[in-house]
DNA sequence: CGGCATCCGTATAGATACTG
DNA sequence: CAGTATCTATACGGATGCCG
């Protein structure tokens, strides 16, 4: 318990403090953002190969997505002219840091993705289970 | 540039798996979850104090975000039956081990925020802005 | 191939009022 | 103090159809 407040220095007056990083963290936390970054990781890729490996995505979802971390600078879109057209889509070296904080909430996810999933299913069978009442 | 595909290994494969993980980055991506989670990375808070420390959280998704939390088993709620009642909420161990690779998130947002708001009105008066046509 | 426009159902979020 | 309940507005997200 008090190891908690050790652990963690100046983020107790840092993170409040992200209100501003709100907008921010809504879009790379947005559920689309992610997995596009992620696909784009590896190098650059076509609309459609994108479609194909985000798998799930709609096409509106794709575009509005590709859309907004182009305008945030994160994903550069090349155009070739060519018939039929050719667009590419590949991450900035800005978007490219963001890999590295990304794959760390990934691994946080996978790591811990069956501890939530039992807490999960334990709170919808016994009332309570993460929830303490203390006696007087 | 070669650099950023030597720093992420196997990366490429992993990310794109995560689908599964969605939903839980769908939580812990939401826009409330961050916040509240830095609020309580200090210490425990009771109800009134979170909905202070988070500031601008409207009654509804604090109480929202606070229950899915709990679901998840990331957050701990003590009731004490006293009168006025009190309730505790403070984070699970489960629940510190996010505060690592939030920390890096935000400290992501904090450092790139500049860059990236500059690149979002850029593209918003010169069309184009992180786009390129590549000519033939 | 790579989109954008439209329609439409649903999920989300805020404000407000009321309760134990 | 710590919520719950209800209503409403809007944003999100999918399916469809058309265009360069």
């Amino acid at each position: 318990m008090t190891a908690a407040n050790i652990a963690v220095p100046d983020t107790t007056q840092e993170l409040p403090r992200c209100r501003e990083l709100a907008p921010i963290l809504a879009r790379i936390g947005d559920k689309w953002t992610v997995l596009v970054v992620g696909a784009l990781a590896g190098g650059p890729l076509r609309y459609n190969a994108l479609r194909r490996t985000v798998e799930g995505i709609s096409q509106r979802m794709l575009t509005l997505t590709l859309k907004g971390l182009v305008e945030d600078g994160l994903v550069l879109r090349t155009l070739y002219p060519t018939i039929p057209p050719r667009v590419d889509y590949e991450l900035t070296p800005l978007g490219r840091t963001l890999i590295d904080p990304l794959v760390a909430l990934f691994e946080w996810a996978r790591d811990h993705r069956a501890e939530i999933e039992t807490a999960r299913a334990a709170a919808r069978t016994d009332e309570g289970a993460a929830e303490r009442a203390a006696l007087p």
